[in-house]
DNA sequence: TGGAATGTTCGGCT
DNA sequence: AAGCCGAACATTCC
């Protein structure tokens, strides 16, 4: 499941082959990976100078000298170099040298292009490096749940499922406890917690849960270091209590009863 | 065997 | 406004 830790993993592998190519040609094997307009999206990339790649939240950017292709590999998007296309192959982007597999067993990921000057629309800040001023007026005073807002996209921009859960314990704190109800110690802790999460993931790779690789199709490691995602009734690593999965704005929830109190 | 679970985002509804 | 819910999709797991 690619969160920023991921798509920053790949952005960092593809940057340098493809800054400075050409896009010779974009076939979608699926309609779907292009929203639903293969032919339009195609035009618009063919013949396409890359001049780098940047990412926003879980957004990889792939600027063109018009435009940007903005890619969101949603829960099981790959992008892969120099690889033949499999059987769950989307999309093949074929450069002047090399090209990039954009495989996708479930079909959410999806491929569209911005115009110059444009970036995706209803995202807040990222989240790697994100300031404590801006962090905490992000979140202050906010009724929601912590953890349905550090998923919401436009409060922050990056963080998913593993590693909402895996901050919020390395806080210390509850998965409902609401934002506004924080003090500033512990929106101070939240904040180091999710730097501390994002630079460690980042280091290791990402996290491989089921099929994540990065572009040269090789897993992360931080799975091996998740302190409380896929664990419940497992004990905590800190306190040894059973670790506990309830829901939370639909979403599988994981955190210590005891480390985690409300 | 089939129904639920998996996780991300969006749109519709309240 | 903000939150809840289902839909999009395919595979895995009981």
């Amino acid at each position: 499941m690619p969160e920023l830790p991921e798509v920053e993993t790949i952005r960092r592998s593809l940057e340098p082959r493809l800054t400075d190519r050409r896009i010779v040609s974009a076939r979608f094997l699926s309609p779907l990976a292009a929203g639903g307009h293969p032919e339009e999206l195609s035009a618009q990339l063919c013949g396409e100078r890359i001049t780098g790649l940047d990412r926003l939240g879980k957004h990889l950017l792939i600027r063109l000298a018009n435009g940007t292709l903005d890619i969101h590999l949603r829960m099981t998007g790959k992008l892969l170099w120099n690889v033949p296309p499999g059987f769950y192959a989307r999309a093949v982007l074929s450069l002047d040298q090399g090209h990039v597999v954009f495989d996708d067993i479930r079909q959410f990921g999806r491929m569209r292009w911005l115009p110059p000057g444009i970036d995706p629309p209803n995202l807040g800040p990222d989240a790697l490096g994100l300031d404590f001023g801006t962090f905490s007026a992000r979140l202050g005073g906010r009724r929601g749940s912590l953890k349905a807002l550090l998923l919401n996209q436009s409060v922050v921009a990056g963080l998913g499922n593993i590693y909402v859960d895996e901050a919020l314990f390395c806080a210390r704190i509850h998965p409902l406890c609401a934002a506004a109800h924080l003090g500033r110690r512990r929106l101070r802790r939240l904040h180091q917690a999710v730097a501390d999460v994002l630079a460690d993931a980042l280091a290791a790779g990402g996290s491989s849960i089921s099929d994540y690789v990065n572009a040269e199709g090789a897993p992360g490691s931080f799975q091996l270091r998740h302190q409380v995602y896929g664990r419940a009734g497992e004990p905590c690593l800190c306190c040894g209590a059973p670790l506990r999965r309830i829901f939370v704005a639909q979403r599988g929830t994981h955190f210590c009863p005891r480390c985690q109190r409300r």
